[in-house]
DNA sequence: CACTCAACTGAGAATCATTGTCAAAACCGG
DNA sequence: CCGGTTTTGACAATGATTCTCAGTTGAGTG
């Protein structure tokens, strides 16, 4: 809701510990969505471990600050990746889970004018296309 | 309980019960997404009491038959809505949670040309667009 | 450098939606 | 009305996420 966090007002800065390093660090090492769970996991295997409510916490705070995307997997799960910079969907096997990056401005058009029409402002949107991989049907 | 279910064996059509004539009923008497305890309490204030269980075993059936849209709220919730017969998306308020039925060719032929692109086949999609509705922004 | 204090952390308890279990009840065809 | 199957519902179990709270850590100060 709030436009820019006003900066020096009584908002404390996120102190930069070991943890949040960690988590930012191992979120780079992959590029599709991860539960916490995993990784709170992939943390211990680096031997880099965190508690896995501060996985939560650290996870919301940098999504809170668009650092990562949230998305809800199917059976309700949060699962994270870290944020590109540009705009896009994702195309999802439902076999393997492989993920491609698609874009489309023509959906981006087609979903502010639909909006528009109805006098929505301020609109955002979400989309995702599931189907079976070429690998995957053998 | 039997060995294995042989496949392609009788798929059993559902019963036409008291309790899915219930759920199916209540349905019809609300516009926008609540959730299955909501469900379930609006069935037992209307003094045609269903279990709980029975109630989410209900939905999924239905959803399975797409008679009902399921969604997943912010925070995790899966939230039914009677479905109309046409495949569409949702407008939603982001401030009032007012709902409209959007449809665009534009882009289920989008999904399908890209996913076609990248060899998937089986192909759906998920799409819902969120704004702040005329009413809202006063 | 030693000290202070609020932010931060982590282990486990608490929550809460959803699913599984299983005996009893409802149904259907014969 | 009978036998077999489906369905139901109360309750336990699961699993992700959040809460609690005492101990730890970091940054600034004297």
């Amino acid at each position: 809701m709030t436009s820019t966090e006003p900066a020096g007002a009584g908002r404390a800065a996120p102190r930069p510990t070991r943890q949040r390093r960690a988590v930012a660090r191992v979120m780079t090492t992959f590029a599709d969505f991860r539960s916490a769970q995993e990784i709170h996991e992939l943390l211990e295997q680096q031997g880099d471990p965190v508690g896995l409510a501060t996985v939560y916490r650290t996870l919301q705070l940098m999504a809170d600050h668009d650092e990562v995307d949230v998305l809800r997997s199917e059976d309700g799960e949060a699962i994270y990746r870290r944020c590109s910079d540009t705009h896009h969907h994702h195309l999802v096997c439902r076999s393997c889970g492989a993920t491609v990056e698609v874009e489309g401005p023509a959906v981006e058009r087609w979903t502010s004018a639909i909006a528009g029409d109805h006098g929505f402002t301020d609109v955002s949107h979400t989309l995702e296309i599931f189907g079976t991989c070429p690998a995957c049907r053998s």
